[in-house]
DNA sequence: TGACGATCCGGACCGAAGTCCGTTTAAGTA
DNA sequence: TACTTAAACGGACTTCGGTCCGGATCGTCA
């Protein structure tokens, strides 16, 4: 609500982009994602597009990902993939609306460690484990769809992840400030720092696994007596 | 040297733009900055650049910081911009390296807690806050100056702070991976999140400095007895 | 079926970042 | 002072994200 001001005011001059995520609560997770109320052209050419947004990535990188190219690839006018998706970020989140909604759904109703079951603190760890792999298997897209720093905890996708975390983080350590206990953990699983981790450190993703689960027991952990 | 390669890799077409903070060693701050082995012409429009940009945000705020705009009120050609900076975020960070080599002098020799002489984990609190509220005052500035996701850790600016924080770590958290332990204690000091907590979520600072202190206390808590 | 209004389409257009390269100039050297 | 050359200059040019708006289309309701 504090930040809805803010979308508004920043929307494109189109009715409204598409609201990524927008499915009402986070319980009717896996129905199939894109947007019901569509016109029949719109839903075509959103799914064509799409499609030639992943074809192009197959095959020239995500930089080869052009609004215009997209746009070409797909037979459809550039103002099209703007109207449906925002701005170009907006187009490379869709893509990976998919395994963003897999995860989510396996967190919250998947089987344990991840879903509910387990206790908190290995669901704690189970979390932070399977957003760090995810992540490492999409890492080049992941950093390209990385929206402008503004917009960057306002995303949806990034609200689920943290609100889980949080409830995770309630339920282990309810002494402390879980909001922002939530931020900083999961800053620790951000795309661009498993990037510079993995591929300009070259550090194996076992140690930022270990140091995850060290991270999570340390900021878990009871005070010491006296 | 992992990343060197990457570096010149991307690196401008011109011979070499400016490398931040190229300074050899840590230890000689205070140095007036601006690249000694510079043309006398050179000299003269980096300083006028860089006046020529103060100027533009105080009247028209970041955003009016244009590469074009900042030539033109320099009165010098959008070659020379690119050539000095290499883009738009290293003309930024040249204007944040004053304020930057000032908290490095600090907390390098400056006077207790911040700079040595306060015991390590008082040293570790103070760094937090010392970021946090210099973070805080230049905020938009920060932001605006935020490189692509792919150099955000590369930066020597970042990487001094990064260097610092590491060795404090080192005496206080001896076991433990102290290198991404940093990097995670940074990343909640990061200026997009400093940026959505006070001005999105409206925290108040001392929330977040408060944060800094009980995440400090639980990452340097040694092992509870059992 | 016909017509009407909301929605969508397309591509010309714009602004700004970043590149290129022919020209100029600072600063040693004889 | 005249010469040389590495360095710097400038601005036209390219590319790409994002905007605009007149015209085409869909869906609906009579």
């Amino acid at each position: 609500m504090l930040y809805a001001v803010d979308m508004s005011s920043a929307l494109p001059p189109f009715p409204k982009p598409e609201e990524p995520f927008a499915t009402p609560s986070l319980l009717e997770v896996g129905m199939a994602p894109g947007e019901p109320g569509l016109r029949a052209d719109a839903a075509r050419n959103r799914a064509r597009l799409l499609e030639a947004a992943a074809r192009l990535i197959a095959e020239h990188g995500v930089a080869g990902v052009t609004m215009e190219a997209v746009a070409a690839a797909a037979d459809v006018g550039k103002g099209t993939v703007f109207r449906r998706f925002g701005d170009r970020t907006g187009l490379l989140m869709a893509l990976l609306d998919h395994s963003a909604r897999r995860l989510q759904a396996d967190f919250l109703g998947g089987p344990p460690p991840l879903g509910p079951g387990a206790p908190p603190l290995e669901r704690l760890r189970a979390f932070g484990v399977a957003v760090l792999y995810r992540t490492a298997e999409q890492l080049d897209l992941q950093l390209a769809a990385q929206p402008d720093p503004t917009r960057r905890f306002i995303h949806p996708a990034a609200g689920a992840l943290r609100a889980h975390l949080t409830m995770l983080l309630r339920q282990t350590v309810p002494d402390g400030d879980c909001d922002l206990l939530a931020h900083t953990l999961l800053a620790s699983l951000d795309p661009a720092l498993i990037h510079h981790l993995t591929r300009q450190c070259e550090m194996p993703m076992e140690r930022l696994e270990a140091a995850w689960l060290d991270l999570v027991a340390r900021v878990t952990r009871t005070d010491p007596p006296g």
